[in-house]
RNA sequence: GCGGGCGUGGCGAAACGGUAGACGCAGCGGAUUCAAAAUCCGCCGUAGCAAUACGUGUCGGUUCGAGUCCGACCGCCCGCACCA
């Protein structure tokens, strides 16, 4: 019988439409069913969706679908992070407004989205860039800048002097700005800020609750916070040598085990002792300018050697008043973290090594490695930081290092240097507050004002939003609103003198940080959340997306989680329950003879005995196969999702997405890879017609091996979509599948079991490929739509065979199968085992010293 | 340099410490066809006619039994990078 191709490309918009008009993935908040909220990062509106989106959202999807057919209520909404950078680039290139720009790839984007079938609730849809959504990520700068989150300060920036504007680091190449190509210099700006490290402790030590999240995640986060205890130590220094107004250096340290090697101090070229040293020698002046040139090139510090400027300052050893310690100024010092300044033990640390070797400073070890002779042990090259027993240290020696650090910080703490410990124990955090000001349009809008008699006076939340101009040019450098005369200028709202409006705007991260909760009620006007309602949704129980992410965004929302519970906004811990962050979509790269890059579709392969060859489709020259790499505008390896739904469906696309390889792992987009998913489609398609059409005739119960085969899949997949495991859901759906395949094979499509096993099968594509389960679903006459059908029941009973077959290992080597009943006892077992003539053969005569039954799974004898 | 991860057929990969290679891709053989495509059936780690032997980066260990656990090494990938 002649069964029609499935034909994609009529048949899937025709199911859109259905779900669409029935509001099938509408969400109402309340619904009395238990809550489920699958979300995906939500994209940057570039221009058009790229293979990577499509695994992404094609994964939350599934789980969307899944859970929705488990009887969940459901939020899976979608989103557009849409202000940034490449909008104002294609304002400067293209003479296209931002707004404009923004909003033409948001409509291409949403409509190609939607060709995919994905199962979301667009009635939810914001845009980053809508005043309705900035207008309440303003007020809540205005809550966070109450509760005292918000920091005004300068910071360090790369500044383009020819576009003007600041850069991000990784805009910074080989030291010159990526557009202008001038030099970049450090300038030091006023910025706003948000006090991150105020959680720093918390964000730390939660990480450790977050056991639905990736280890790896939560390292890099935890590496990003960087907490490390340790010692504030007070050195006094010589009146004699010091610059008037200082007497007191204090350093900050992990090591105070090590007090007794110290060699050196050192502070950071910034160091407020370091200035005043300067003030009165140029030599030393000279160098820290030197310093703070050599920090603009970012390269050059990988390779910058340690170098430091003895200031003259003597500092006294906090246990020896005889001891005096040189103070220098350090190109390795940093201001920015601990106190910008530090004791230098070479012995136990390779910077300080690296130091006194340079400058002839020496070193003693104070720590002794186990089965060493403190005697003779002895450093040269290579700093000592492993464990050990103390050594030339007085009254630390033979101590351990935690009960030598334990010692130091005992002691120090009980003397007073003028009215304060010598020592306090810190717990300090690499972690620094997190700056959001952008000198760009295309950004929220800072809400405060600038006011000749009052400073900086927040905008009074009635008068938000504060809203972008749109009459605004892009034909000159640096921010469009500073040119912006009548926008700027403002009356200040608390002396009604002339001001003018805050230029900078936010930080794009800040726009991502609290679209999460934005999403449970995006259409409500006067506040930012309803508390409530986002606890009701909240944390999300599955968010899903790339593992770039991995520190900045995730740490950022953490941070926000906190802050907005702060201003009573949400009352949760933290925002995302299960993290998933997915791999990469790669392809083979393909040059021409010029070594041009060729894309994908331009090319021929062909297979001659055994190898791959490729060719230039138009001009039939011979293209040299590269490497694997992801897809990328700069190598032409990229496929459109367009071209493949255009010419396989969005289901077939879907499907490949998630059989090959593991979620979290890279997959490689081939060809072949497609045409494989594309056969399988079809192939669901022509065993369910062929059931459907067989099944009009007997009411034959059937088989019973192939109902325990629906069953067993059934059981597996549920159980791997749970743990996201896809690519092994799908091998179980393909078992399946080849099952039914072989019962119609022999004949027997017209029983219920058959019946029974294919409709089990369409609701195991269902979550993967619904519109061939929707089409799959009507051919086999059942009611209503796949989407909205339960999901079927395990019966457990049929995972149970009566009869098992156990392996049979001969000192562990396998020899043979035994077939016993589910329930024999290991004597029965054993019987068996030791008459089956394969493995009296094994085991050559020899008697079973020890027979080892691992119920339901194997038998090992010891001969 | 520090931290983490990963090494399994021609390829993507499976495998609660228990039959290594499920499932897919590619390939090979056959059926169907005038022929092809599509489809269906079979084979498909290496050596061997076979029985069998050997096989999860290398070497060692634990165990009745190791891809899986432990130690050392080799290779690749990722993150951080003067954080005291």
């Amino acid at each position: 019988m002649a069964v029609e191709r499935y034909n994609a490309k009529e048949t899937e918009p025709r199911w859109q439409e259905v779900w669409s008009e029935r509001e099938l993935f509408r969400t109402h908040n309340d619904d009395p069913r238990p809550k489920y909220y699958v979300l995906e990062m939500f994209p940057y509106p570039s221009g058009r969706i790229h293979m990577g989106h499509v695994r992404n959202y094609t994964m939350g999807d599934v789980v969307a679908r899944y859970k929705r057919a488990r009887g969940f209520n459901v939020l899976h909404p979608m989103g557009w992070d849409a202000f940034g950078m490449p909008a104002e680039n294609a304002a400067m290139q293209n003479k296209v407004h931002p707004k404009e720009w923004t909003y033409a790839n948001i409509a291409t984007m949403r409509k190609q989205l939607k060709s995919m079938g994905l199962s979301l609730d667009w009635s939810r849809e914001i845009a980053t860039c809508d005043p309705s959504y900035y207008k309440h990520q303003q007020r809540m700068f205005l809550d966070f800048l109450e509760a005292g989150l918000v920091a005004r300060k300068t910071a360090k920036v790369n500044w383009d002097p020819v576009d003007q504007t600041v850069l991000a680091n990784e805009q910074v190449i080989d030291g010159r700005g990526w557009r202008s190509g001038a030099l970049v210099e450090q300038r030091e700006l006023t910025q706003w800020f948000f006090k991150i490290t105020d959680f720093a402790a918390d964000l730390d030590a939660r990480l450790d609750t977050l056991d639905r999240w990736p280890e790896k995640v939560r390292l890099m986060q935890r590496n990003w916070i960087g907490r490390s205890e340790g010692l504030l130590v007070r050195f006094a220094l010589d009146p004699a040598t010091t610059p008037a107004g200082e007497d007191t250096l204090e350093i900050y340290t992990t090591r105070p085990d090590t007090l007794f090697g110290a060699k050196f101090l050192a502070v950071a070229p910034d160091h407020p002792l370091a200035k005043a040293a300067a003030a009165k020698a140029p030599e030393l002046a000279a160098f820290i300018e030197e310093c703070r040139r050599m920090g603009t090139a970012q390269e050059a510090i990988d390779k910058a050697e340690k170098l430091g400027f003895d200031t003259g300052i003597r500092a006294t050893h906090p246990f020896d008043p005889d001891w005096q310690l040189p103070v220098y100024v350090a190109n390795f010092i940093l201001m920015e973290y601990g106190t910008g300044a530090i004791f230098g033990c070479p012995a136990h640390d390779q910077r300080d090594l690296d130091f006194v070797n340079r400058y002839g400073l020496g070193n003693t070890p104070v720590v002794c490695p186990p089965g060493q002779d403190p005697a003779t042990f002895a450093i040269t090259d290579e700093a000592y930081d492993g464990e050990g027993t103390l050594i030339n240290s007085r009254f630390l020696d033979g101590m351990t290092i935690a009960a030598a650090k334990e010692e130091v910080a005992r002691r120090l703490e009980a003397e007073t240097r003028g009215n304060r410990p010598v020592a306090e124990r810190k717990v300090n955090y690499r972690l620094r507050d997190w700056g959001i000001s952008r000198q760009r349009y295309w950004g929220c809008p800072i809400p405060v004002i600038h006011c000749a008699n009052c400073g900086v006076v927040p905008v009074p939340r009635e008068d938000l939003p504060v809203t972008l101009p749109e009459d605004v040019s892009f034909d000159q450098p640096g921010n469009p609103l500073d040119r912006h005369a009548e926008w700027l200028k403002v009356p200040c709202p608390t002396c009604r003198a002339e001001a003018r409006r805050e230029t900078d705007t936010m930080d794009t991260f800040v726009d991502s940080s609290w679209y999460f909760a934005r999403f449970t009620d995006p259409k409500l006007d006067d506040a930012p959340t309803d508390p409530e309602v986002a606890d009701s949704w909240l944390p999300v129980d599955q968010y899903i997306g790339g593992i770039e992410h991995a520190i900045l965004h995730l740490l950022y929302s953490r941070f926000f989680t906190r802050a907005m519970r702060r201003a009573d906004l949400v009352g949760l811990d933290e925002p995302f329950d299960g993290l998933f962050t997915q791999g990469m979509v790669v392809h083979e790269t393909y040059r021409d003879r010029a070594g041009n890059w060729v894309q994908p579709n331009e090319v021929r392969i062909e297979t001659e005995a055994g190898s791959r060859r490729a060719f230039h489709v138009k001009t039939s020259e011979p293209v040299e196969i590269g490497s694997i790499e992801k897809m990328s505008k700069s190598k032409k390896n990229t496929v459109d999702p367009d071209d493949i739904i255009a010419s396989y469906g969005a289901d077939t696309a879907r499907w490949f997405m998630l059989s090959d390889s593991p979620p979290e792992r890279d997959v490689i987009w081939t060809e072949e890879g497609v045409q494989g998913a594309w056969r399988f489609v079809q192939r669901v398609w022509r065993l369910v017609s062929e059931v459907a059409e067989a099944g009009k005739g007997s009411g034959d119960v059937g088989p019973l091996p192939l109902r325990r085969a629906a069953h067993r899949a059934l059981a597996a997949v549920q159980d791997d979509i749970e743990d996201l495991r896809f690519n092994r859901a799908v091998a179980r759906i393909y078992e399946l599948a080849n099952a039914i395949g072989a019962e119609l094979q022999a004949g027997k499509g017209a029983s219920a079991t058959a019946r029974e096993a294919t409709r089990i099968l369409v609701q195991l594509i269902a979550p993967m490929m619904p519109h061939l389960a929707e089409e799959c679903w009507r051919a086999l006459g059942q009611k209503g739509l796949v989407a909205e059908a339960a999901w079927p029941e395990v019966e457990r009973d049929l995972l149970v065979e009566d009869m098992i077959t156990l392996p049979v290992q001969v000192n562990g080597k396998k020899r043979a199968d035994v077939t016993v009943a589910r329930d024999a006892d290991n004597e029965a077992i054993e019987a068996a085992v030791l008459s089956h003539e394969a493995v009296k053969r094994a085991m050559e005569g020899r008697p079973a010293r020890k027979v080892i039954v691992v119920p339901q799974r194997i038998v090992n004898v010891v001969a």
